[in-house]
DNA sequence: CGTGTTATTGAGTAGCATCAATAATTGTGG
DNA sequence: CCACAATTATTGATGCTACTCAATAACACG
Protein backbone atom coordinates (compact mmCIF):
# COMPACT_ATOMS: atom_id res chain seq x y z
CA UNK A 1 0.00 0.00 0.00
CA UNK A 2 1.88 2.77 1.48
CA UNK A 3 5.46 3.60 -0.10
CA UNK A 4 8.31 3.15 2.69
CA UNK A 5 11.56 4.32 1.76
CA UNK A 6 12.72 5.69 5.22
CA UNK A 7 15.85 7.31 5.19
CA UNK A 8 17.99 7.97 8.45
CA UNK A 9 18.28 11.95 8.82
CA UNK A 10 18.51 14.87 12.02
CA UNK A 11 16.74 17.80 12.55
CA UNK A 12 20.06 20.07 13.29
CA UNK A 13 21.12 20.27 9.56
CA UNK A 14 17.71 20.64 8.17
CA UNK A 15 16.66 23.75 6.00
CA UNK A 16 13.11 23.66 7.58
CA UNK A 17 14.24 23.76 11.06
CA UNK A 18 13.13 26.97 11.01
CA UNK A 19 9.28 26.53 10.26
CA UNK A 20 9.32 22.98 11.87
CA UNK A 21 9.23 21.17 15.24
CA UNK A 22 12.81 22.77 16.05
CA UNK A 23 11.61 26.35 15.87
CA UNK A 24 12.75 27.46 19.16
CA UNK A 25 14.74 25.07 20.51
CA UNK A 26 18.58 25.10 21.58
CA UNK A 27 21.25 23.35 20.67
CA UNK A 28 21.13 20.77 23.54
CA UNK A 29 17.61 20.24 22.66
CA UNK A 30 17.97 20.13 19.05
CA UNK A 31 20.36 16.65 19.88
CA UNK A 32 17.22 15.62 21.38
CA UNK A 33 15.13 15.82 18.66
CA UNK A 34 17.45 14.72 16.33
CA UNK A 35 17.40 11.11 18.54
CA UNK A 36 13.85 11.05 18.08
CA UNK A 37 13.07 11.85 14.41
CA UNK A 38 15.45 9.13 12.39
CA UNK A 39 13.42 7.99 9.72
CA UNK A 40 11.42 9.52 7.16
CA UNK A 41 8.82 8.66 4.75
CA UNK A 42 7.84 9.37 1.33
CA UNK A 43 4.22 9.16 0.26
CA UNK A 44 3.84 9.57 -3.37
CA UNK A 45 0.51 11.58 -4.61
CA UNK A 46 -2.62 10.14 -4.13
CA UNK A 47 -1.37 7.79 -1.38
CA UNK A 48 -2.41 7.49 2.40
CA UNK A 49 0.00 8.38 4.95
CA UNK A 50 -2.67 7.52 7.60
CA UNK A 51 -6.28 6.57 7.61
CA UNK A 52 -8.90 7.16 10.32
CA UNK A 53 -9.28 4.27 12.55
CA UNK A 54 -5.59 3.50 12.21
CA UNK A 55 -3.50 3.31 15.86
CA UNK A 56 -1.91 6.43 16.81
CA UNK A 57 1.98 6.01 17.01
CA UNK A 58 3.23 8.75 14.97
CA UNK A 59 3.17 12.41 14.28
CA UNK A 60 4.35 13.67 11.24
CA UNK A 61 6.58 16.86 9.71
CA UNK A 62 5.84 17.72 6.85
CA UNK A 63 9.09 17.42 4.78
CA UNK A 64 8.17 18.17 1.36
CA UNK A 65 4.98 18.38 -0.23
CA UNK A 66 1.69 19.01 0.60
CA UNK A 67 -1.26 17.43 2.38
CA UNK A 68 -4.70 17.16 3.16
CA UNK A 69 -7.02 15.57 6.01
CA UNK A 70 -10.46 14.87 5.78
CA UNK A 71 -12.68 13.24 7.59
CA UNK A 72 -15.53 10.69 6.27
CA UNK A 73 -19.21 11.09 8.14
CA UNK A 74 -20.92 8.27 8.41
CA UNK A 75 -23.00 8.52 4.69
CA UNK A 76 -19.75 8.21 3.16
CA UNK A 77 -19.36 12.01 2.24
CA UNK A 78 -16.28 13.62 3.69
CA UNK A 79 -14.32 16.78 4.23
CA UNK A 80 -11.69 18.00 4.25
CA UNK A 81 -10.31 19.55 7.62
CA UNK A 82 -7.04 21.21 6.53
CA UNK A 83 -4.10 21.25 4.30
CA UNK A 84 -0.39 20.87 5.51
CA UNK A 85 2.53 22.23 3.47
CA UNK A 86 6.28 21.67 4.19
CA UNK A 87 6.98 22.43 8.48
CA UNK A 88 3.24 21.65 9.01
CA UNK A 89 2.60 18.52 11.61
CA UNK A 90 0.05 15.67 10.86
CA UNK A 91 -1.27 13.42 13.15
CA UNK A 92 -2.21 15.39 16.35
CA UNK A 93 -5.97 14.13 15.72
CA UNK A 94 -4.83 10.79 16.72
CA UNK A 95 -3.50 11.46 20.57
CA UNK A 96 -7.04 12.31 21.64
CA UNK A 97 -8.33 8.26 22.02
CA UNK A 98 -5.48 6.58 20.55
CA UNK A 99 -6.62 6.36 16.93
CA UNK A 100 -7.07 8.45 14.35
CA UNK A 101 -10.48 10.08 13.13
CA UNK A 102 -9.08 11.49 9.89
CA UNK A 103 -7.48 10.14 6.55
CA UNK A 104 -3.99 12.26 5.49
CA UNK A 105 -3.14 12.47 2.11
CA UNK A 106 -0.62 13.30 -0.01
CA UNK A 107 -1.55 15.94 -3.06
CA UNK A 108 1.95 15.84 -4.47
CA UNK A 109 4.73 13.20 -4.12
CA UNK A 110 6.18 14.05 -0.53
CA UNK A 111 8.15 13.19 2.25
CA UNK A 112 7.32 13.53 5.95
CA UNK A 113 9.40 13.06 8.90
CA UNK A 114 8.23 10.15 11.02
CA UNK A 115 8.09 11.23 15.03
CA UNK A 116 7.32 8.27 17.38
CA UNK A 117 4.98 9.80 19.61
CA UNK A 118 5.64 7.39 22.76
CA UNK A 119 9.72 8.19 21.96
CA UNK A 120 8.61 12.11 21.79
CA UNK A 121 6.41 11.69 24.97
CA UNK A 122 9.59 10.17 26.28
CA UNK A 123 11.99 12.94 25.59
CA UNK A 124 9.23 15.93 26.50
CA UNK A 125 9.30 14.07 29.90
CA UNK A 126 13.26 14.42 30.06
CA UNK A 127 13.35 18.39 28.26
CA UNK A 128 10.98 20.13 29.85
CA UNK A 129 11.61 22.84 26.91
CA UNK A 130 10.44 19.83 24.22
CA UNK A 131 7.15 19.73 26.64
CA UNK A 132 6.64 22.89 26.08
CA UNK A 133 7.51 23.22 22.80
CA UNK A 134 4.91 20.39 21.80
CA UNK A 135 1.86 21.87 24.37
CA UNK A 136 2.54 25.46 22.31
CA UNK A 137 2.16 23.32 19.07
CA UNK A 138 -0.76 21.58 19.98
CA UNK A 139 -2.54 24.80 21.56
CA UNK A 140 -1.73 26.42 17.87
CA UNK A 141 -3.86 23.33 16.22
CA UNK A 142 -6.74 23.94 18.54
CA UNK A 143 -6.50 28.12 17.78
CA UNK A 144 -5.95 26.92 13.97
CA UNK A 145 -9.20 24.54 14.26
CA UNK A 146 -11.39 27.53 15.89
CA UNK A 147 -10.39 30.01 13.40
CA UNK A 148 -11.52 27.63 10.71
CA UNK A 149 -15.13 27.48 12.73
CA UNK A 150 -15.09 31.05 12.55
CA UNK A 151 -15.26 30.92 8.81
CA UNK A 152 -17.29 28.39 8.72
CA UNK A 153 -19.44 29.62 10.64
CA UNK A 154 -20.02 33.33 9.64
CA UNK A 155 -18.18 33.81 6.14
CA UNK A 156 -19.76 34.29 2.93
CA UNK A 157 -18.48 32.61 -0.08
CA UNK A 158 -16.10 35.12 -1.22
CA UNK A 159 -15.17 35.98 1.66
CA UNK A 160 -14.09 32.32 2.73
CA UNK A 161 -12.16 32.27 -0.38
CA UNK A 162 -9.96 35.39 0.61
CA UNK A 163 -9.15 34.04 3.78
CA UNK A 164 -7.89 30.76 2.40
CA UNK A 165 -6.00 32.22 -0.27
CA UNK A 166 -4.61 34.69 1.99
CA UNK A 167 -3.80 32.02 4.14
CA UNK A 168 -1.77 30.29 1.40
CA UNK A 169 0.35 32.83 0.30
CA UNK A 170 1.06 33.78 4.12
CA UNK A 171 2.76 30.51 4.44
CA UNK A 172 4.32 30.83 0.95
CA UNK A 173 6.18 33.61 2.56
CA UNK A 174 6.95 32.22 5.96
CA UNK A 175 8.73 29.88 3.16
CA UNK A 176 10.68 31.85 1.31
CA UNK A 177 8.67 32.50 -1.21
CA UNK A 178 7.01 35.91 -2.66
CA UNK A 179 2.93 34.73 -1.30
CA UNK A 180 2.20 36.67 -4.91
CA UNK A 181 2.25 33.59 -7.25
CA UNK A 182 1.93 30.10 -6.61
CA UNK A 183 0.37 26.52 -8.07
CA UNK A 184 -2.27 25.33 -6.32
CA UNK A 185 -2.28 21.85 -4.80
CA UNK A 186 -5.96 20.88 -4.31
CA UNK A 187 -8.60 20.85 -6.81
CA UNK A 188 -11.86 23.15 -6.81
CA UNK A 189 -13.57 20.36 -4.87
CA UNK A 190 -10.72 19.89 -2.06
CA UNK A 191 -10.88 23.53 -1.55
CA UNK A 192 -14.67 23.75 -1.61
CA UNK A 193 -15.05 20.79 1.10
CA UNK A 194 -12.73 22.42 3.13
CA UNK A 195 -14.26 26.26 3.08
CA UNK A 196 -18.04 24.05 3.29
CA UNK A 197 -18.86 25.31 -0.58
CA UNK A 198 -19.56 22.98 -3.60
CA UNK A 199 -17.39 22.78 -6.29
CA UNK A 200 -19.18 25.54 -8.77
CA UNK A 201 -19.44 28.24 -6.31
CA UNK A 202 -16.03 27.74 -5.57
CA UNK A 203 -15.20 28.21 -9.43
CA UNK A 204 -17.65 30.81 -9.88
CA UNK A 205 -16.32 33.14 -6.92
CA UNK A 206 -12.70 32.64 -8.19
CA UNK A 207 -14.01 34.01 -11.57
CA UNK A 208 -15.37 36.84 -9.62
CA UNK A 209 -12.24 37.64 -7.58
CA UNK A 210 -10.41 37.57 -11.03
CA UNK A 211 -12.82 39.80 -12.94
CA UNK A 212 -12.72 42.46 -9.44
CA UNK A 213 -8.91 41.98 -10.80
CA UNK A 214 -7.67 40.31 -7.09
CA UNK A 215 -6.27 37.60 -8.16
CA UNK A 216 -5.47 36.15 -11.42
CA UNK A 217 -5.76 32.46 -12.16
CA UNK A 218 -5.54 30.24 -14.62
CA UNK A 219 -5.80 26.37 -13.23
CA UNK A 220 -3.86 25.76 -10.50
CA UNK A 221 -1.64 28.85 -11.35
CA UNK A 222 -2.39 31.49 -8.81
CA UNK A 223 -0.99 34.74 -8.78
CA UNK A 224 -2.70 37.45 -6.43
CA UNK A 225 -2.54 40.70 -7.80
CA UNK A 226 -4.01 42.60 -4.91
CA UNK A 227 -3.06 41.06 -1.42
CA UNK A 228 -4.32 43.64 1.09
CA UNK A 229 -7.62 43.64 -0.67
CA UNK A 230 -7.79 40.56 -0.17
CA UNK A 231 -6.78 40.54 3.10
CA UNK A 232 -9.36 43.30 3.76
CA UNK A 233 -12.31 41.05 2.31
CA UNK A 234 -11.77 38.67 4.20
CA UNK A 235 -12.19 40.40 7.61
CA UNK A 236 -13.89 43.31 6.68
CA UNK A 237 -17.80 41.53 5.19
CA UNK B 1 -15.00 43.11 37.42
CA UNK B 2 -14.64 39.78 38.14
CA UNK B 3 -15.43 38.25 41.97
CA UNK B 4 -12.84 36.44 43.55
CA UNK B 5 -14.12 34.30 46.38
CA UNK B 6 -11.40 31.63 46.23
CA UNK B 7 -11.22 28.52 48.18
CA UNK B 8 -8.91 26.00 48.51
CA UNK B 9 -10.11 22.28 47.99
CA UNK B 10 -8.87 19.31 46.38
CA UNK B 11 -9.44 16.87 43.55
CA UNK B 12 -9.16 13.39 44.93
CA UNK B 13 -12.49 14.14 47.55
CA UNK B 14 -14.05 15.93 44.18
CA UNK B 15 -17.47 14.01 42.95
CA UNK B 16 -16.12 14.94 39.51
CA UNK B 17 -13.63 13.12 39.11
CA UNK B 18 -15.13 10.70 37.44
CA UNK B 19 -15.64 13.41 34.79
CA UNK B 20 -13.00 15.95 35.10
CA UNK B 21 -9.07 16.31 35.38
CA UNK B 22 -8.56 13.15 37.30
CA UNK B 23 -9.80 10.57 34.90
CA UNK B 24 -7.92 7.29 35.06
CA UNK B 25 -5.45 8.93 37.14
CA UNK B 26 -3.59 6.29 39.78
CA UNK B 27 -4.16 7.59 43.50
CA UNK B 28 -0.29 8.72 43.72
CA UNK B 29 -1.35 10.96 40.59
CA UNK B 30 -4.09 12.20 42.01
CA UNK B 31 -2.34 13.70 45.08
CA UNK B 32 -0.18 15.31 42.58
CA UNK B 33 -2.88 17.00 41.24
CA UNK B 34 -4.79 18.03 44.31
CA UNK B 35 -1.28 19.89 44.74
CA UNK B 36 -2.02 21.50 41.66
CA UNK B 37 -5.41 22.44 41.65
CA UNK B 38 -5.75 24.44 45.14
CA UNK B 39 -7.87 27.24 43.98
CA UNK B 40 -11.32 27.88 43.23
CA UNK B 41 -12.79 30.86 41.61
CA UNK B 42 -16.96 31.83 41.57
CA UNK B 43 -17.99 33.70 38.51
CA UNK B 44 -21.31 34.80 38.20
CA UNK B 45 -23.69 34.48 35.30
CA UNK B 46 -22.73 37.16 32.47
CA UNK B 47 -19.51 37.41 34.06
CA UNK B 48 -16.21 36.73 31.94
CA UNK B 49 -13.55 34.56 33.48
CA UNK B 50 -11.09 35.45 30.96
CA UNK B 51 -10.97 37.72 27.54
CA UNK B 52 -9.65 37.10 24.36
CA UNK B 53 -5.84 38.71 24.74
CA UNK B 54 -5.38 38.31 28.37
CA UNK B 55 -1.91 36.75 29.24
CA UNK B 56 -2.30 33.05 29.31
CA UNK B 57 -1.91 31.80 33.02
CA UNK B 58 -4.49 29.12 33.70
CA UNK B 59 -6.53 26.35 32.83
CA UNK B 60 -9.98 25.69 34.21
CA UNK B 61 -12.19 22.85 35.27
CA UNK B 62 -15.75 24.13 35.08
CA UNK B 63 -16.70 22.75 38.86
CA UNK B 64 -20.37 23.87 38.53
CA UNK B 65 -22.26 25.89 35.79
CA UNK B 66 -22.18 26.79 32.35
CA UNK B 67 -19.98 29.05 30.33
CA UNK B 68 -19.46 29.75 26.56
CA UNK B 69 -16.72 30.65 24.81
CA UNK B 70 -16.42 33.14 22.03
CA UNK B 71 -14.57 34.73 19.45
CA UNK B 72 -14.67 38.17 18.39
CA UNK B 73 -13.55 39.24 14.77
CA UNK B 74 -12.27 42.51 13.84
CA UNK B 75 -15.72 43.82 12.94
CA UNK B 76 -17.10 43.36 16.53
CA UNK B 77 -19.56 40.29 15.40
CA UNK B 78 -18.52 37.52 17.77
CA UNK B 79 -19.22 33.59 17.64
CA UNK B 80 -19.80 31.33 19.66
CA UNK B 81 -17.22 28.23 20.15
CA UNK B 82 -17.90 25.92 22.68
CA UNK B 83 -20.26 25.91 25.67
CA UNK B 84 -18.90 24.06 28.60
CA UNK B 85 -20.19 21.67 31.26
CA UNK B 86 -19.50 21.06 34.96
CA UNK B 87 -16.33 18.79 34.62
CA UNK B 88 -15.44 20.00 31.03
CA UNK B 89 -11.68 22.09 30.88
CA UNK B 90 -11.69 25.71 29.37
CA UNK B 91 -8.61 28.19 28.20
CA UNK B 92 -6.67 25.42 26.80
CA UNK B 93 -7.04 27.93 23.45
CA UNK B 94 -4.11 30.31 25.50
CA UNK B 95 -1.77 27.77 25.48
CA UNK B 96 -0.72 28.33 21.72
CA UNK B 97 0.30 31.77 21.95
CA UNK B 98 0.36 32.56 25.73
CA UNK B 99 -2.58 34.54 25.47
CA UNK B 100 -6.17 33.97 24.82
CA UNK B 101 -8.53 33.85 21.57
CA UNK B 102 -11.57 33.78 23.02
CA UNK B 103 -13.38 35.05 26.22
CA UNK B 104 -15.00 32.55 28.49
CA UNK B 105 -18.38 33.78 29.84
CA UNK B 106 -20.72 32.29 32.51
CA UNK B 107 -24.31 31.38 31.41
CA UNK B 108 -25.58 30.62 35.05
CA UNK B 109 -24.00 31.49 38.34
CA UNK B 110 -20.69 28.98 38.41
CA UNK B 111 -17.45 27.97 39.64
CA UNK B 112 -14.05 26.99 38.21
CA UNK B 113 -11.12 25.08 39.63
CA UNK B 114 -8.11 26.93 38.57
CA UNK B 115 -5.20 25.48 37.53
CA UNK B 116 -1.85 27.03 37.27
CA UNK B 117 -0.55 25.88 33.42
CA UNK B 118 3.16 26.42 34.73
CA UNK B 119 2.64 24.29 38.08
CA UNK B 120 0.41 21.74 35.43
CA UNK B 121 3.46 21.51 33.51
CA UNK B 122 6.00 21.50 36.17
CA UNK B 123 4.08 18.18 37.75
CA UNK B 124 3.71 16.65 34.40
CA UNK B 125 6.89 16.67 34.32
CA UNK B 126 7.55 14.73 36.78
CA UNK B 127 4.77 12.27 36.57
CA UNK B 128 4.18 11.14 33.05
CA UNK B 129 1.15 9.81 33.01
CA UNK B 130 0.16 13.20 33.57
CA UNK B 131 1.60 14.36 30.97
CA UNK B 132 0.10 12.01 28.98
CA UNK B 133 -3.52 12.43 30.57
CA UNK B 134 -2.78 16.09 29.82
CA UNK B 135 -1.91 15.63 26.26
CA UNK B 136 -5.00 13.64 25.60
CA UNK B 137 -6.86 16.35 27.06
CA UNK B 138 -5.59 18.35 23.89
CA UNK B 139 -6.16 16.02 21.88
CA UNK B 140 -9.41 15.55 22.39
CA UNK B 141 -10.16 19.43 22.32
CA UNK B 142 -8.65 18.66 18.51
CA UNK B 143 -11.06 16.26 17.33
CA UNK B 144 -13.87 17.91 19.45
CA UNK B 145 -13.22 21.40 17.02
CA UNK B 146 -12.70 19.08 13.98
CA UNK B 147 -16.20 17.33 14.63
CA UNK B 148 -17.62 21.58 14.65
CA UNK B 149 -16.20 21.50 11.42
CA UNK B 150 -17.69 19.11 10.28
CA UNK B 151 -20.81 20.08 11.47
CA UNK B 152 -20.64 23.90 10.44
CA UNK B 153 -19.17 22.85 6.50
CA UNK B 154 -21.47 20.30 5.45
CA UNK B 155 -24.58 19.90 7.62
CA UNK B 156 -28.28 21.34 7.32
CA UNK B 157 -29.83 23.48 9.70
CA UNK B 158 -32.02 20.79 10.88
CA UNK B 159 -28.98 18.30 11.36
CA UNK B 160 -27.23 20.96 12.92
CA UNK B 161 -29.48 21.38 15.39
CA UNK B 162 -30.57 17.59 15.99
CA UNK B 163 -26.52 17.01 16.54
CA UNK B 164 -26.29 19.69 19.21
CA UNK B 165 -29.01 18.51 21.44
CA UNK B 166 -27.88 14.97 20.99
CA UNK B 167 -24.76 16.31 22.04
CA UNK B 168 -26.36 17.97 25.12
CA UNK B 169 -27.78 15.21 25.94
CA UNK B 170 -25.03 12.89 25.80
CA UNK B 171 -23.35 15.06 27.94
CA UNK B 172 -25.67 15.33 30.29
CA UNK B 173 -26.62 11.16 30.92
CA UNK B 174 -22.37 11.69 31.64
CA UNK B 175 -23.19 13.68 34.71
CA UNK B 176 -25.74 11.06 35.77
CA UNK B 177 -28.84 12.61 34.50
CA UNK B 178 -31.52 11.31 32.37
CA UNK B 179 -30.54 13.46 28.71
CA UNK B 180 -34.55 13.11 28.00
CA UNK B 181 -35.00 16.18 30.14
CA UNK B 182 -33.06 19.26 30.46
CA UNK B 183 -32.87 22.96 30.66
CA UNK B 184 -30.49 24.76 28.11
CA UNK B 185 -28.55 27.90 29.65
CA UNK B 186 -28.08 29.59 26.76
CA UNK B 187 -30.08 31.63 24.40
CA UNK B 188 -31.45 30.67 21.11
CA UNK B 189 -29.21 33.71 19.27
CA UNK B 190 -26.13 31.86 21.38
CA UNK B 191 -27.43 28.18 19.70
CA UNK B 192 -27.59 30.51 16.38
CA UNK B 193 -23.66 31.52 16.77
CA UNK B 194 -22.76 28.40 17.76
CA UNK B 195 -24.31 26.29 14.84
CA UNK B 196 -23.69 29.29 11.97
CA UNK B 197 -27.40 29.92 11.95
CA UNK B 198 -29.80 32.85 12.35
CA UNK B 199 -31.36 33.10 15.82
CA UNK B 200 -34.81 32.97 13.68
CA UNK B 201 -33.75 30.08 11.73
CA UNK B 202 -32.97 28.26 15.06
CA UNK B 203 -36.34 28.93 16.78
CA UNK B 204 -38.13 27.85 13.29
CA UNK B 205 -36.33 24.46 13.10
CA UNK B 206 -36.66 23.87 16.67
CA UNK B 207 -40.45 24.53 16.08
CA UNK B 208 -40.27 21.96 13.12
CA UNK B 209 -38.38 19.37 15.36
CA UNK B 210 -41.27 19.91 17.90
CA UNK B 211 -43.98 19.45 15.14
CA UNK B 212 -42.57 16.68 13.86
CA UNK B 213 -42.29 14.96 17.46
CA UNK B 214 -38.45 14.46 18.47
CA UNK B 215 -38.56 17.37 20.75
CA UNK B 216 -41.18 19.19 23.59
CA UNK B 217 -39.45 22.49 24.05
CA UNK B 218 -40.95 25.61 26.10
CA UNK B 219 -39.00 28.31 26.65
CA UNK B 220 -35.43 26.81 27.82
CA UNK B 221 -37.05 23.81 29.08
CA UNK B 222 -36.25 21.07 26.78
CA UNK B 223 -37.98 17.14 26.29
CA UNK B 224 -36.07 14.78 23.77
CA UNK B 225 -38.87 12.51 22.91
CA UNK B 226 -37.24 10.03 20.20
CA UNK B 227 -33.70 10.55 20.97
CA UNK B 228 -32.73 7.64 18.58
CA UNK B 229 -34.28 9.36 16.03
CA UNK B 230 -32.53 12.64 16.19
CA UNK B 231 -29.32 10.70 16.07
CA UNK B 232 -30.33 9.03 13.23
CA UNK B 233 -31.23 12.73 11.74
CA UNK B 234 -28.10 14.07 12.66
CA UNK B 235 -25.85 11.55 11.01
CA UNK B 236 -28.20 10.30 8.09
CA UNK B 237 -28.58 13.27 5.79
C1' DC C 1 -44.97 47.30 36.94
C1' DG C 2 -42.53 48.99 33.20
C1' DT C 3 -38.42 48.29 30.31
C1' DG C 4 -35.08 45.71 27.93
C1' DT C 5 -34.11 41.22 26.42
C1' DT C 6 -35.41 36.98 24.25
C1' DA C 7 -38.39 34.31 21.28
C1' DT C 8 -41.81 33.41 17.73
C1' DT C 9 -43.86 33.90 13.30
C1' DG C 10 -44.69 35.86 8.59
C1' DA C 11 -43.35 37.81 4.01
C1' DG C 12 -39.98 38.60 0.78
C1' DT C 13 -35.22 37.89 -0.90
C1' DA C 14 -30.26 36.71 -1.49
C1' DG C 15 -26.95 33.36 -1.81
C1' DC C 16 -25.61 29.12 -2.57
C1' DA C 17 -26.93 24.41 -4.19
C1' DT C 18 -28.51 21.53 -7.74
C1' DC C 19 -28.94 19.98 -12.34
C1' DA C 20 -26.99 20.04 -16.76
C1' DA C 21 -24.03 20.76 -20.65
C1' DT C 22 -19.52 21.57 -22.26
C1' DA C 23 -14.56 22.42 -22.15
C1' DA C 24 -10.03 21.71 -20.63
C1' DT C 25 -6.71 18.84 -18.56
C1' DT C 26 -4.56 14.73 -16.86
C1' DG C 27 -3.63 10.11 -16.92
C1' DT C 28 -3.39 5.51 -19.31
C1' DG C 29 -2.73 1.79 -22.48
C1' DG C 30 -1.56 0.63 -26.94
C1' DC D 1 3.90 9.46 -28.46
C1' DC D 2 -0.80 9.55 -29.46
C1' DA D 3 -5.73 8.53 -28.74
C1' DC D 4 -9.13 7.82 -25.55
C1' DA D 5 -11.08 7.79 -21.01
C1' DA D 6 -11.46 9.80 -16.68
C1' DT D 7 -11.01 13.64 -13.98
C1' DT D 8 -11.36 18.47 -13.19
C1' DA D 9 -13.19 23.01 -14.24
C1' DT D 10 -16.33 26.43 -16.16
C1' DT D 11 -20.73 28.43 -17.07
C1' DG D 12 -25.85 28.75 -17.35
C1' DA D 13 -30.66 28.00 -15.69
C1' DT D 14 -33.46 27.02 -11.88
C1' DG D 15 -34.78 25.95 -7.07
C1' DC D 16 -34.43 25.80 -2.21
C1' DT D 17 -32.47 26.96 2.22
C1' DA D 18 -31.57 30.12 5.31
C1' DC D 19 -31.18 35.29 5.82
C1' DT D 20 -33.30 39.81 6.26
C1' DC D 21 -36.77 42.82 7.68
C1' DA D 22 -40.66 43.48 10.51
C1' DA D 23 -44.23 42.97 13.90
C1' DT D 24 -45.67 40.92 18.01
C1' DA D 25 -45.43 38.15 22.16
C1' DA D 26 -43.39 36.31 26.26
C1' DC D 27 -40.24 36.67 29.72
C1' DA D 28 -36.55 38.46 33.09
C1' DC D 29 -34.98 42.04 35.87
C1' DG D 30 -34.70 46.02 38.55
Amino acid sequence: MTSLAEVHLNCSTCNLKDLCMPVGLSPVELEQLDELVSVRRKVIKGEVLFNAGDDFSSIYAVRAGTFKTRITTQEGTDQVTGFQMTGEIIGLDGIGNNNHICDAVALEDSEVCVIPYARLDDISQQFRSLQTHFHRIMGREIVKDQNVMLLLGSMRAEQRLAAFLSSLSERQRARGFSGREMVLRMTREEIGSYLGLKIETVSRTLTKLQKDGLIQITQRQLTLLRLDDLKHLATHL
